[in-house]
DNA sequence: CCAGAAGTTCTAGCGTTGCTAGCTGCAAGA
DNA sequence: TCTTGCAGCTAGCAACGCTAGAACTTCTGG
């Protein structure tokens, strides 16, 4: 039966395609595990080879080299900041700038990993003259979003790649031990009401 | 005359003092104009060697690793960047806090690999628990007198870290290319407009 | 059912990295 | 002048990212 043959072809090359896209994804999982706990430095080829108990060379199968692995990482946790930030919505008589900010820092205390695979490392993300990943584009629409509310006759993107500016230098300083970790309250309250144009001392 | 002979031997242990540190001042230049020149990823220990015209473990009998030498690029370029905030004064109406402003972001733009070693790489600079040198202290003073004109009622040292952060933050952003390079005078117009706590659209 | 083709995975190794052990040769002191 | 000490070099280690080519598995045609 050649057509019965040819079905099955396709169907055993179905199934090699999944197979090949789920090792695909536990490479990624598995970097970005690895660098969460014990940090980028720890991740080599070589271990992440063992992790997924595979070769080397299968490494490079799927990724063109090192850096598309971590550039595959910073992209898929630039999901989940998106998602993180979607899901902050602000509580009480809290401004959703406010829930923003909080939600943002706290991916970048609670996943250094992930947070510096995103921003940090140069890895070159497609941010300006490429086909920008629908992930990043959803963590800045989110941001606009909150920025919003504040910007008043401002302009809203400018304002906002401002607020960003503020979060990620606040995230990298911290991070770094460059700011006294008992004033990040005050901070952020120093920031927020500077860039709402409020004077107001307390929680907005 | 053993006098004579004596002073002659500190004499000659002044000079190898003096050559030494000589040398020392030559290899931390050596590590800058190359990472000047061609990125902090060109600068490997044979090629600073190379430099330098020594071999490598010449390096190692005056710094501890390569992390020792970038943290002493990375502490004199301080002292430059509050060189250069000291002499950072407003022309014509321009506030101070926008002077130190431009002059703090001019200094990302212009040495990348200079800013990179202070604020980005992780060389552990002894910011927080050890003796902070003098040029980090200097800097950041610098920066501490620009913000106390527009300080008011609010904490000083603590507004001072969120002007710096969101410098950071728009210095790191700008290098990876995530900011549009065409409103940077608009971002710094609207960062400043609101750190002052003034609406005004103009400059300041 | 079997031999050859096609595709997949591994072994082994290249060039480079940061770093160091140990030899060499020069200069200072007795 | 002989010895001692130390400064600087040669050579090499382990680990890095990456790849050529062998070896194995799986599919196909006879």
């Amino acid at each position: 039966m050649s057509s019965g043959a040819r079905f099955g072809s396709v169907s055993i090359q179905n199934r090699r395609e999944r197979e090949r896209a789920e090792r695909h994804q536990l490479i990624i999982d598995a970097a970005r595990e690895l660098a969460e706990a014990e940090g980028w430095e720890a991740v080599t080829t070589r271990r992440l080879a063992e992790k997924v108990e595979y070769s080397q060379p299968v490494l490079y199968s799927h990724f063109k080299g090192k850096d598309a692995i971590v550039r595959a990482v910073a992209i898929q946790g630039c999901g989940e900041l998106a998602r993180l930030l979607r899901q902050a919505r602000p509580k009480q008589s809290e401004s959703r700038l406010r829930a923003a900010a909080e939600a943002y820092l706290e991916f970048a205390e609670k996943r250094p990993a992930l947070y510096a695979a995103i921003f940090v490392l140069e890895v070159d993300l497609p941010w300006g003259t490429d086909e920008i990943p629908q992930e990043l584009r959803d963590a800045f629409g989110e941001l606009v979003a909150a920025v919003q509310p504040v910007a008043g006759e401002r302009d809203l993107e400018t304002l906002t790649e401002v607020f960003w500016s503020t979060l990620h230098g606040i995230a990298t300083l911290t991070h770094g031990k460059r700011l006294r970790p008992s004033h990040h309250e005050a901070r952020l309250d120093l920031a927020l009401g500077a860039l709402s144009g409020t004077e107001q001392e307390h929680r907005l």
